[in-house]
DNA sequence: TCTATTTTAGTACAAATGTACAAAAGCATC
DNA sequence: GATGCTTTTGTACATTTGTACTAAAATAGA
């Protein structure tokens, strides 16, 4: 009904397909029926519609429970964050496929993110130690290698969309489940003995 | 002096600086000083340089010791491999930054990517298997895991450069150190104590 | 119903790009 | 110096894209 949200919509379907280098304002509009200057009026070009996806995509990662009341205590919750957050990621895997390029054309994305990052960052510094406290992962660990450990993860969550459709190649939920796996499996030498039993549990 | 090794030189440095969706063969050639035609005529189009540009990234990391001869077998010169990878990564950077978009219009790539992985993947095995035997990793370790580790090598090997463009916006060889030690600590909780004192050393 | 506003469509234009082609220039060989 | 091959240039054309502008259609409010 709504147009905007229905541009929004198929804007998004043929990103995820074809990518942004091959879809422009003309093509959504072929798809949809209607004539370009009528996207125009709602959207003054590509860009300004992939700076509203992508801020779409931003704001319900923010309202999802982990980002909104910190992570979660157990590993389990933990696990199935994971794959929600994914599940996220995967609907919107077009941003990720062209982040680099996204983020050179549109600066303020890049800074969103790096704001992101840091909090981030701090939220899983506190879980670890929680985790730590709670006898689930090793105490022996150095301090710069859970530092990298943070950004082997977000590298992963950021880029298995890519690394997914350049060799592994599953599609929907087996392509979240076998990198939320994989990001699970980043985790397990870490555990201590009782956190193995947990996270067989 | 060679106009083909030159175009080749200048796409390089362009393609790594600005991407290649932007960068056309009439960029290139004004660069160059040169017409669009006398790069025609050397090349199809943007994608063939591309290609030729990509074949010979290859060339040259499958040239390296590494690869040739086998991986490694001390952690040092692991390590050391891993920079000397990461350097040549570095040189041919816009090729990970596009790089779904690149085996999206030329599917021997990502043909040939699979191919080098699947072999890249058991010499990995045998090199924690190696590991194993000498006593510098766990032994506790279910083979999945190992698997994993190896998947989410690959996947930071291949999609570092786009990471580091994103946030940490490092430059040269302190990228290529920072990352060659974010792999480095991937390895670190597999590591026996026997390990980490050679790890050390 | 009339009017004003919003929404949609049509068209037109400049700029960029891929591609093709013919001519010119350079160069080696006889 | 003539000849043939390689390299380089200039130009031209169709297509695509972003952008702007005008007019028509739809809609809501009086």
């Amino acid at each position: 009904m709504n147009t905007k949200e229905k541009i929004l919509e198929t804007a998004l379907e043929l990103f995820n397909k074809q990518g942004i280098d091959v879809i422009t304002i003309r093509h959504i509009a072929k798809e949809m029926g209607i004539s370009h200057s009528n996207i125009q009026y709602y959207f003054k070009n590509a860009d300004d519609i992939i700076y509203t996806i992508y801020a779409r995509h931003i704001d319900e990662l923010n309202e999802l429970p982990v980002f909104a009341n910190g992570p979660a205590a157990t590993l389990h919750t933990l696990q199935e964050s994971i794959t929600t957050i994914l599940e996220h990621i995967y609907q919107y895997r077009f941003i990720y496929i062209h982040f680099v390029m996204i983020a050179r054309r549109m600066p303020e994305i890049k800074k969103v993110y790096t704001q992101r990052f840091s909090i981030r960052r701090r939220q899983f510094l506190r879980l670890f130690e929680n985790y730590r406290e709670q006898g689930i992962v090793r105490t022996d660990i150095p301090e710069e290698v859970w530092e990298s450990l943070i950004r082997s993860i977000y590298l992963i969550g950021d880029f298995w969309i890519s690394a997914n459709e350049l060799t592994t190649g599953l599609k929907g939920k087996k392509a979240v489940n076998y990198y939320a796996r994989l990001l699970g499996d980043l985790f397990y030498p870490y555990l201590t003995e009782k956190g193995k039993k947990l996270a067989a549990a």
